[in-house]
DNA sequence: GATGAATGAGCGTTCATTCAT
DNA sequence: CATGAATGAACGCTCATTCAT
């Protein structure tokens, strides 16, 4: 018996819908339908829809963080780390679309916050490599001696807006232009 | 208190309340109640609240580009009018911040895709001194030879994120400081 | 200085809009706008709206009335009689198809029901000639003895029928049609 | 009370306030209210509320034709099956004066009118037995050689006139008079 | 008198959540 | 465990009516 785990499915379903449709289009009877499962269901598993989202966003991130670090050498020089994680970092959402979409939607609304606060500190897994890496580069006068805020405001800031264009179709980025890209992004930061 | 202008009251109104709780926190009764107006009076100046909205972030457009052209020297050269724009804009948004507030709103709607289209094509007005300075410093070799889109996220893209975190309060920036990441935002762009 | 004379033009509005759209689709201020007045001037002539739509019922039963009895010779028998006045209303209902839908809409209403008691009764000027016809066509025996009521909705009844069908367009009433159609009415209350 | 069948309930109290009150006087929330059920629920089985009195009305019809074709035999005289016929539909709108009174209003409503283009057309099913009924008295010269639209406002314009009064209380029919009322009826469209 | 901006109760409809089955 | 019918508060919007000008 295949076992589709209602969990996963209902997480899925949210995904898609809050993807594509943003979070009106995605009311708890479509997820629960789309997901194949009964509307009641949904609230096994979450408490409610401010959870479920909060813990989609959550999963999110654990998928993210691992892919964007494969390959990672952390003996590299910190520009190449730079690179590396950022290239990482852009592909993953040109590739995932979804999951691009659903972070934009989530970052701005009242979870987003919370949320952001989290990250910053350092009190959030998934973020500490950058955090890391971002000290480091500070320390080792690679890197702009910024507050880390604005460091990461400087990295991921050009790479979310060209992962938006990207995915709503105002440019179509190809190796070259990825590379170039982030490139750029290390010239605002780096020394 | 001479005219109260009730319009002028409900476009407040809707900013504050967009700005502070999104969309989903400003029903337009309560729009209503602190414009300090009936429910119906609302529809007496807009005809919907998609019309709202829309108007209201219109009227927020034609207030930044004239405020931070402000003392614009279309002679000096490419760095110095670059960076005396984003300051501008940066400053803006700090000095302003429910109006930024309510633009990443409006951003992150429907309404947001078709508008960012538009200033892509530079077929709106306001936007047209960074396309034009963009095209202009590509042209002079001053910046990178990157398609606009790329340009404008890699200028943009560190201004909001730091503005953001700046009106979050997870930063303060005072005047170096602006200075300083206005600088590094061009350190991405120039050549 | 023309004087459009403010309530006829609110009247006409009125009936305009009503039997065009219907109650719903005449909202005072639409009636307002049509009849060039402002939407307050309407409460000065009429104390409401259900007042309004009375009065524009009264005065329309005070224009067929005597249209329909030009040329009624009383002294003519009471089949002539019949054929003349019957033809009349039914001709007045297709040359004038807005008097006509008003008039359902109105009789399709609360009010409706108040004024048809009025008119069976006698009590509602208009109707007499209808009322002393029958009674007279009844007392000769040239008509049915049946109850007034039944007479008028023996008579009545397809007239109305046939004047919605013209007027909506299942059929086109000629002279002949017409002649024939009043004809069979009368084969209905006759003797 | 075994099963209260909600949408059953649903669809009394429509019937029920609209007959009585019309269509302004049956608002959805009075609907739910006298239905004994939440607003909310009226929409798991109706998509709207034109839904639901469009329905409403497709199921009067259904139990209105097969109650007036009761001993209807097909063989009998044409004068037979119309007298059989009217007086079977003028005894149920007296039997169940509201299914007429809502009847009445939903014909003098937008849908009215498609409603009856379809049944003139024939389209319409349960108009079927008049229809052909109708079409083969003209046809072996019963009946007068007029367009059937004609017919129907002959045969059915008293009918409903006289369901009206009675419902109103302006006439008491009993047996004699519903017998004398639809012999009139006849000898309006027989030859 | 005449105006039309202002009102707010009331409408049709949606949807997160509950709970009997 | 899972369901989905049921709920009702809340939404965006309309419109008869009022009243300051």
């Amino acid at each position: 018996m295949a076992k589709p785990d209602k969990r996963e499915e209902i997480v899925k379903a949210s995904l898609e819908l809050i993807a594509e449709q943003g979070f009106h289009g995605a009311p708890m009877a479509m997820i629960a339908e789309r997901a194949g499962v009964g509307a009641g269901t949904i609230y096994r598993y979450f408490e409610n829809k401010d959870v479920l989202i909060t813990e989609l966003y959550r999963e999110l991130e654990e998928r993210i963080f691992p892919a964007i670090q494969e390959g990672y050498a952390p003996d590299k020089p910190i520009r190449e780390q730079f690179l590396h994680l950022s290239t990482g970092l852009l592909k993953y959402f040109i590739e995932n679309s979804l999951d691009f979409r659903f972070i934009e939607q989530f970052h701005n609304s009242p979870y987003g916050v919370a949320c952001r606060r989290d990250k910053l500190m350092g009190t959030k897994a998934g973020c500490d490599i950058f955090h890391d890496l971002f000290e480091y580069g500070i320390s080792q006068q690679a890197m702009k001696d910024l507050p880390l805020v604005i460091i990461f405001a400087l990295a991921f800031g050009p790479i979310l807006a060209v992962a938006r264009d990207h995915i709503l179709g105002f440019i179509v980025l190809d190796e070259a232009m990825i590379a170039r890209t982030v490139e750029a992004c290390w010239d605002g930061v780096r020394r």
